[in-house]
Formats: C-alpha cells, sequence, structure tokens
DNA sequence: AAGTTTCTACTTTTT
DNA sequence: GTAGAAACTT
C-alpha cells in the first residue's frame, strides 16, 4: 500500500520521503508539496521501516497543521497512532514541562502567561524597582524580555551596553522572579525552559534523546534559537533529523525567527543531504514568473527558479484605487465577478493586508454589499475582555498562586474591592513573600493584616467563593466549572446588561463554554480527571492561533494578514494596500534587513495564488484620524510588465488618453462620491481608474449573439447578448440546465463551439 | 467605591 | 476613531 503512496510523488519528493538515517535539509519552494513530504515521511518511517510512532517527533507551524498532518496520517496507515508527538514547539514544550516540571522545580500546574499578562508583570516589576512607565515603556521591556529569551539568555547573563539595557536588565530579573512567584511561564519560557531543563536534567535529556528516534520540522527557516537549540540537543542521540524550510518565506524575524538557521544547520550538519523540491503544483506560470521577480531582488538567499507546468494563467491585475473604501468596494466587485463567472467559488478567494487595522474598511465594503466574509484575526477571540476575565477565574483556580489573574478578577464584576483596598493586599502580601491567595487565606484564619474593618468582608466573600470552586473543580468538568462561576460570581448580570453590544459578550461567553465542553476529562491519555482536563484546555487556549479556528466549509471570502496567510492557498488571491508605508510598512523603510523581510511577506502573499492574482493600492489612505496620500509600493515596479493586465506600452498609451477624455466627468467607482484630481497626476497609473477596474484596452466584440459556448463549470450554452465595457466583455449566456448568467470573457475562458 | 467624563496612545506581523 | 487609562464627580 505504500509503494501506492510513493508512486504519487515526484522523483524529488520521493527521495525526500526515502532519505535514509542522518541529517536531512529539504528546500521547499512554496506549493512544491512540502506538506506531503513530511506526511509521507512519518508513514513511510512506520510502515517502511518500523519505527513506532511514539518515537516519532513532528513539529509544525500551527495547532491547525498539526491536526490536519495526523488526521492524514491516521487515514494513510489505517492505525493508530497514539504517541506520535505532533504539534507546534510551544505545545510540545507544554507536554515535556507538565511532566517533568519537578526536575527544575517547577509547580506542574503552571499557568501560562500571554502578551497581555506579560505586560502586567513587566509593570508589576517597574513599580517594584521604583522605574517611571514612561522612560522605560512596558511594551519595549517586554519585547526585550522576549528577544533574549529567544536567544537563550538569562536574567543574569544579559549584558547591557546601554543604560537603558542596564535598566532592561534589572526589570528582566525581576520579571522573572514574578513568574517564578506566580507559577508562571510565558510563551517564551516555554522553549527557553525546556532547552534549560534538558541542560540541567543529563537523566531527563537521555530519556527524551533515547525515545525521539526521528525528528521532522516543518518551516525550518522560522525557527528561532531556542529552537534550534531544542531540536539540537533532541537529535543528539540518534541524529535523525529532517527539516523543511524555504528561506524566501521566512517571515517572522520579529519574534526571534532567523532564517540563518539553515545555513547552521548546514554547518553542523555537513553530511545532512540536501534535497531541492522546485517545483510548483499550485500556480500558473504567470503567478510563478511574479513571484520569482519579486525574491530576486533579495541578495541574501539561495537563487533558485520555480517552475510549474501549470501553464501561462490569466494576467496580473494591477489596481489603483483611490482610497481605501475605493479599493475595498473594487475587491467585493471583483470577487463577486469571479464567482458569477464561475472562475473561482466565493470561498475561493482571499483577501489579504500587511496590518490588521486593514480589514475594517474591507469589512464594512462586504457588509455594505450584502457579501458573507470570515475573518481570521483582528481582535482574536481569546484576547476578548470577557473571555480573558473568565478564563482568568479558571487560571486561579488551575493555579491559586497565579496574582496576575487574580489581581483581574478581584473586583470584577465590582464587589467592593476598590483601589485602595487592592494596594494593601498588595503590599502586604510583597512584604511577606506570599501569593494573594495566602494573604487572604491567613485573613480568614484570623490575622487582621492592614485591612480597614470595612475591606475585610469583601476579600472574604471573595476568598469564600474562590474556595468553593478551587473544591469543585477536583468534581466538575471545566464546563460545569465555568457555569458555576458565572453563577456566583455575579459575572453574567453584569455583562448582560440589557445593551446589545452585552449579549454579543454573552454570546462570546457561550462559544468559550462550547470550547470548554470538549474537555471533558473522561478518556484522554494526557491523564484523565477533571484538574488534567483543566489543564489541558486553559493550556489549549493560551496556545491557539487564529488560523486554527480557521474552518474550510463556509463558502465566503477570507479575510487575513499576509502572515496567517502562509502555508494556505486559493484560487484567486487580493493582496491590498501596496503602497509605500504599508507594504513595506513604515518600519522597514531604513533597514535592509527588514526591507528584505517585507519582500519575502509579498512573496508569500503572491505564492498563495493557484490562478488569479489581484493587486491593489490606495491613493489615499485613512491612517489613524488623517488622510494620508501614499505612494505605489516599490515591490509593484519588481513585477514585469508583460505579466500585468494592460501594463504593456501600447496599452498604457492608449488607456491615459481614455483616462483624459473622461476627466472632466470623472467620478470613483466604488465611493460614489465625486473626487477631484488633478490632470496628469498618476497619469501612469489613471488607466487602472479607468473602467471598473479593469485596465486592458478595449477591443472588438470576441462573441456575438447566437454563438455557442462551452464553460468549464456551466457546461454548454448559447450567447444572449454582450456589450463592451471599457475594458473587458460582457457575456451573457443561457446555459442548459443551469439558466442564464452574466459572464466576464477575460475570466470566464469560454470556448466557442 | 463606583460611575462618568476626558485624555491618550495606538498600528506591524504571532506562537 | 477607538479602547483603555487617568482624572474627576457622586
Amino acid at each position: 500500500m505504500i509503494s501506492d503512496l510513493l508512486s504519487s510523488l515526484n522523483e524529488q519528493q520521493r527521495a525526500a520521503v526515502t532519505a535514509g538515517d542522518g541529517p536531512v535539509l529539504v528546500l521547499a519552494g512554496p506549493g512544491s508539496g512540502k506538506t506531503r513530504v513530511l506526511t509521507h515521511r512519518v508513514a513511510w518511517l512506520v510502515s517502511e521501516q518500523r519505527i513506532a510512532p511514539w518515537r516519532i517527533m513532528a513539529v509544525t507551524f500551527t495547532n491547525k497543521a498539526a491536526r490536519e498532518m495526523r488526521a492524514r496520517l491516521e487515514q494513510l496507515l489505517g492505525q493508530d497512532l497514539r504517541g506520535l508527538a505532533i504539534g507546534t514547539f510551544h505545545a510540545i514544550c507544554v507536554r515535556i514541562l507538565r511532566r517533568e516540571a519537578p526536575a527544575i522545580g517547577l509547580n506542574p500546574e503552571f499557568n501560562i502567561f500571554d502578551e497581555t499578562d506579560q505586560l502586567a508583570v513587566v509593570k508589576r516589576a517597574l513599580e517594584d524597582l521604583k522605574l517611571d512607565e514612561k522612560r522605560f515603556r512596558p511594551q519595549a521591556l517586554r519585547s526585550t524580555i522576549s528577544k533574549a529569551k529567544n536567544e537563550m539568555i538569562a536574567p543574569q547573563e544579559y549584558t547591557a551596553r546601554t543604560y537603558w539595557e542596564e535598566v532592561a536588565g534589572r526589570v528582566y530579573s525581576r520579571y522573572q522572579e514574578i513568574l517564578q512567584a506566580n507559577s508562571a511561564l510565558d510563551f517564551d519560557d516555554l522553549l527557553m525552559q525546556t532547552v534549560l531543563l534538558f541542560r540541567q536534567a543529563p537523566a531527563v535529556r537521555a530519556e527524551y534523546q533515547e525515545r525521539y528516534q526521528h525528528i521532522l520540522v516543518d518551516e525550518f527557516q522560522d525557527t528561532n534559537s531556542a529552537q534550534y537549540e531544542l531540536v539540537r540537543i533532541l537529535c543528539g542521540r540518534w541524529r535523525n533529523l529532517f527539516v523543511v524550510g524555504d528561506e524566501d518565506q521566512s517571515i517572522y524575524r520579529f519574534r526571534g525567527a532567523d532564517y540563518r538557521n539553515v545555513l547552521r544547520f548546514r554547518e553542523e550538519f555537513p553530511n545532512a543531504r540536501v534535497i531541492l523540491l522546485e517545483r510548483n503544483y499550485r500556480s500558473t506560470q504567470i503567478i510563478l514568473d511574479a513571484a520569482n521577480a519579486v525574491i530576486a531582488h533579495n541578495l541574501h538567499r539561495t537563487p533558485k527558479r520555480l517552475h510549474t507546468d501549470r501553464g501561462q494563467g490569466p494576467s496580473i491585475t494591477i489596481y489603483e484605487a483611490y482610497n481605501e473604501s475605493d479599493e475595498a468596494n473594487y475587491v467585493v466587485e471583483q470577487i463577486r465577478r469571479l464567482s458569477e463567472s464561475g472562475a473561482a467559488p466565493l470561498g475561493g478567494c482571499a483577501v489579504m493586508y500587511r496590518t490588521n487595522a486593514q480589514s475594517r474598511a474591507l469589512e464594512d465594503a462586504f457588509v455594505a454589499a450584502g457579501m458573507p466574509y470570515r475573518l481570521v484575526g483582528a481582535t482574536r477571540f481569546y484576547e476578548r475582555r470577557e473571555i480573558k476575565d473568565l478564563l482568568a477565574y479558571l487560571r486561579v483556580v488551575h493555579n491559586p498562586n497565579d496574582d496576575v489573574s487574580l489581581g483581574r478578577i478581584l473586583n470584577v464584576p465590582p464587589r467592593g474591592i476598590g483601589a485602595q483596598t487592592v494596594n494593601t493586599l498588595d503590599a502586604w502580601a510583597g512584604a511577606n513573600a506570599m501569593s494573594y491567595v495566602t494573604a487572604l487565606r491567613r485573613l480568614k484564619a484570623g490575622e487582621d493584616g492592614p485591612f480597614t474593618n470595612r475591606a475585610r468582608a469583601p476579600l472574604l466573600r471573595f476568598l469564600d467563593l474562590l474556595e468553593g470552586w478551587i473544591d469543585a473543580s477536583a468534581r466538575l468538568t471545566p464546563a460545569q466549572l465555568l457555569d458555576r462561576i458565572l453563577d456566583q460570581s455575579g459575572y453574567t448580570p453584569f455583562v448582560r446588561d440589557g445593551s446589545e453590544e452585552g449579549e454579543d459578550r454573552w454570546a462570546n461567553i457561550q462559544e468559550l463554554r462550547n470550547v470548554a465542553a470538549g474537555y471533558n476529562g473522561l478518556a484522554g491519555e494526557e491523564g484523565a480527571g477533571p484538574r488534567a482536563a483543566l489543564g489541558a484546555f486553559l493550556q489549549e487556549v493560551a496556545l491557539v492561533a487564529d488560523v486554527d479556528a480557521l474552518s474550510d466549509e463556509a463558502d465566503a471570502p477570507t479575510l487575513m494578514t499576509l502572515h496567517t496567510a502562509k502555508g494556505l492557498e486559493f484560487p484567486a488571491v487580493f493582496i491590498t494596500g501596496l503602497e509605500e508605508g504599508l507594504l513595506p510598512h513604515a518600519r522597514a523603510l531604513d533597514d535592509p534587513d527588514q526591507m528584505e523581510e517585507e519582500r519575502r511577506l509579498f512573496y508569500v502573499g503572491i505564492t498563495r495564488a493557484r490562478e488569479y492574482l489581484f493587486l491593489t493600492h490606495a491613493f489615499r489612505r485613512r491612517v489613524f484620524a488623517s488622510d494620508e496620500t501614499a505612494a505605489r509600493s516599490r515591490f509593484l515596479d519588481d513585477i514585469p510588465n508583460r505579466l500585468v493586465q494592460g501594463r504593456g506600452a501600447r496599452e498604457r498609451q492608449e488607456a491615459a488618453r481614455a483616462a483624459l477624455r473622461r476627466e472632466t466627468t470623472w467620478t470613483t467607482g466604488g465611493t460614489g462620491r465625486a473626487v477631484a484630481w488633478a490632470p496628469g497626476q498618476q497619469a501612469a497609473t489613471a488607466s487602472t481608474l479607468a473602467g471598473n477596474g479593469q485596465q486592458a484596452a478595449p477591443r472588438g466584440s470576441q462573441f456575438a449573439p447566437g454563438d455557442r459556448v462551452r464553460h468549464a463549470l456551466f457546461g454548454d450554452g448559447v450567447v444572449i447578448s454582450t456589450s463592451l465595457t471599457t475594458d473587458d466583455e460582457e457575456v451573457t449566456v443561457n446555459f442548459a440546465g443551469r439558466g442564464v448568467k452574466k459572464l466576464l470573457a477575460s475570466f470566464a475562458r469560454l470556448q466557442k463551439l
């Protein structure tokens, strides 16, 4: 059966899948089937090499990818893959740390702190050290600390070269102490502490090294130092490290990723087998040519040439909008045309942008047009206030030492524990080196503490509630526990205040409850019982990515950032906001390295497209309150004219002339508002504004009423009527059994019979 | 202590 | 133009 599977692979893919023992580096261009290679490699190891699933570790970039790989493997092998370690670096590390926590003096029921929690800890550290938040911005400190951890630099190893860094070092130390006192780890700790565990506990290290006979890592170009170190240690016994990556798709430098880990791998494993996958199965030649032309500008890369035998395909469309709402309307309009012409289903269209803030104008346009859409990211579900509040309740129950979570909910909903009381509690707990909950318990045991009589009662009432929940957590499932908390804390009436927004928040809470209901602690290999279920639920929730929740079912266009688009593919892709300052982002303009990363980001976006690629930019754009004009992105100039609709010299001349003729009466297509447009301004791009977005020069009619035509999706039909628009031909066709459809000649690719 | 109004920083990207 | 913090009132 496995030979059948191998027969579906090309030569390079098969070489990678069946590579023998030892280190292997697969350099895989976009769309070259690297996920397939990874999956088949595991399948091959299990079925042909007789490697037990539990001796294999596969690291993916998202939880979704992990789920899909496991499902695919079970399908391929038809066998139980229990024990096979598949997951993100973070998820795998959590599992290891929960099990081995005692070896490094860690509470196994540690909580995981997200960015908001980290910020709260930084602020407390600043307060403890009597430092000014204005001079030492918590956000900047947080990112400095994170960067240090990604590079495996402990607080005591942190060396400062400036005064600011000297302060940052002290904040880092205090920050780490606070985490420890809270029995909490932040995202970066998950990686760093696992490496430290392996460094400090040789017996534990040896056990894991012995167990994992094969280690596979996807998206290797986006690993950071800590992750690199982790796999380097883990493969120490067997040296069977199989990594797949593409330096051109490295887009996570800001979180410590370094594509040079690919080079480092080649140096440290000089005997590694290197396999190149250059054949692309996804995109048309035109799209690949554009991608190649864009990425060729980057200096720090190994040149490679993607190729396909999928044919030329339709030209790329570049559209200059007047402003962001015109851009959004254009996108919606084009998606409608694509779907009505049968060129791409709604669900096959994706709209991508550099920053989440750009989604708003797009959403407005989709709503106004009555077109459904799926939004990935933006205000993330788990960052909503009501969700964070309730998770804080659960986290305190899971780990009562978590002062950050406790502080969050102490007076939410308001229960008479005001700022003054919280300050007093904090000072008292701090002075005695105890957690808040310990302080409250001492209060209950009869100690007076520094509190006024009036403050004591609400504190004790709160502690009673909390103790009740901790007690209940031994018996109730996470969902039942959540219900009890909602009921007893008064949170339900607190959110459901009668406002529409309140009902939205309540709906979010119901959604959270649904997720919690998936964790009942019954079977599960990871240890049964309600407490374990609570831990599993909180861990899952802490590590989810937005794409993880992206379902493939709904037939609606997807809106997302270029970053979240990595690893996905769509028949039709729109990349919006191609403007200097946005893509490339303003923060990259004066840094060549960051500029290269922006270019890679654009490259990733382009290569998501299978067939249709639309690149848009706006002449004006609202950035926070003010309206600013934006120059078209330099990246657009990298795309050869021959790949772009209507960007040949002749067409440009003609279109410019057409635009000039139209100048006096011209209004924007999208906004409906009349727009003053200086003659001659942006003459070269004015062509894109003429007509409703298509920019090819007018041609003659290709079809006439009565023509019999064939369409890939709708079958055979007869042309009823045809009309020329400024840039295209709209053909109305009656299809046998499918009814009358309006199609655009340029998209529908009708075949005359 | 809680509710209301005013101010301010905010936009890179995310496990 | 908005969300969260700070300032101010009840």
